[in-house]
DNA sequence: TTGAACTGCATAGGTTCCCTATGCAAAACT
DNA sequence: AGTTTTGCATAGGGAACCTATGCAGTTCAA
């Protein structure tokens, strides 16, 4: 029991909760406020798609964490709304590849747009030094994801 | 149209776009990922009436964003669960007070755990650097978010 | 090569989380 | 006192999740 590095695991867990909490209640601003003309699950299901290129439903549902009766729900909802197609898997008949359409990236464009518009303009409160502080903190988050993402199983 | 504005306003967006997008999928990985024994939302709503102290429902729908009927809800699965209590207003008899109850602050305090776990593993792959840039982002986004609660009405 | 095991997707049925519309009783206002 | 407003509850519905299960196509193995 070295009681320095108690202290340092510490303060990484309180690090960890706050972070997590005050993420949290951003996610939910943005989500609430913005209106994207759709339930942000299929918003972020259409980012999926679009960033990885034509899937599987059984992979979609890995990468999303979810079930894949879900997943199979969500697609079918993005399909009749003409946001994503299927095709079928050429090498493999019981499985479909889902890609987005161009209905689907363009609205994918504006719900990016007006999650973000509810953020931006409380950036002008910010100075300089405290807004590099946020677009540092990004792409670290962004590592802790993947590296999180690729961990866990 | 000066450019060098427009630029600066480009870089916000971006960033406020960023930082939504790696909010979302961290929230979602923390949310998916923990095993708090009780869906999130309602986790949520017991953080904040511990934050709060005592307070009515339609209060608690407008701080947390959500209908009147969603919280009376909600503050109905929390109460079955002994995780809060109600108590008449005195001040109005239309009205309830909504309190945590001590088996609610033992689930939040196990819970905050939970969520941090599901990151702090990862922390260790980040130097002191980059852990203090998280850190340093926190008490910002928790200014944007109080910013942004305020103003939205 | 043919039967067994596995894989990919769909369906069935259930819960939670959110909404709007509405009703009712207490409070506040005129 | 009567009207309006306010605080909460209920009704009913959709979206987003789950597990369990079924079925067809693939793989593997005897």
């Amino acid at each position: 029991m070295n009681s320095r590095t108690d202290t340092a695991d510490d303060t990484r867990e309180i690090l960890g909760a706050d972070l997590l909490a005050v993420v949290a209640r951003l996610n939910r601003l943005a989500s609430q406020q913005a209106d994207l003309g759709l339930p942000y699950a299929q918003v972020r299901l259409l980012s999926l798609v679009d960033e990885r290129g034509p899937s599987r439903i059984s992979e979609l549902a890995a990468y999303d964490s979810c079930s894949q009766p879900t997943m199979t729900a969500q697609v079918q909802r993005l399909e009749t709304a003409g946001l994503v197609s299927r095709v079928d898997d050429p090498s493999d008949a019981r499985a479909v590849l889902i890609s987005v359409t161009q209905a689907g990236r363009a609205l994918l464009t504006t719900a990016r747009a007006a999650r973000a518009a509810v953020i931006t303009p409380h950036f002008a409160d910010l100075d300089t030094e405290e807004l590099d502080t946020l677009a540092a903190a990004v792409p670290i988050l962004r590592r802790l994801l993947a590296d999180a993402s690729t961990t866990r199983s």
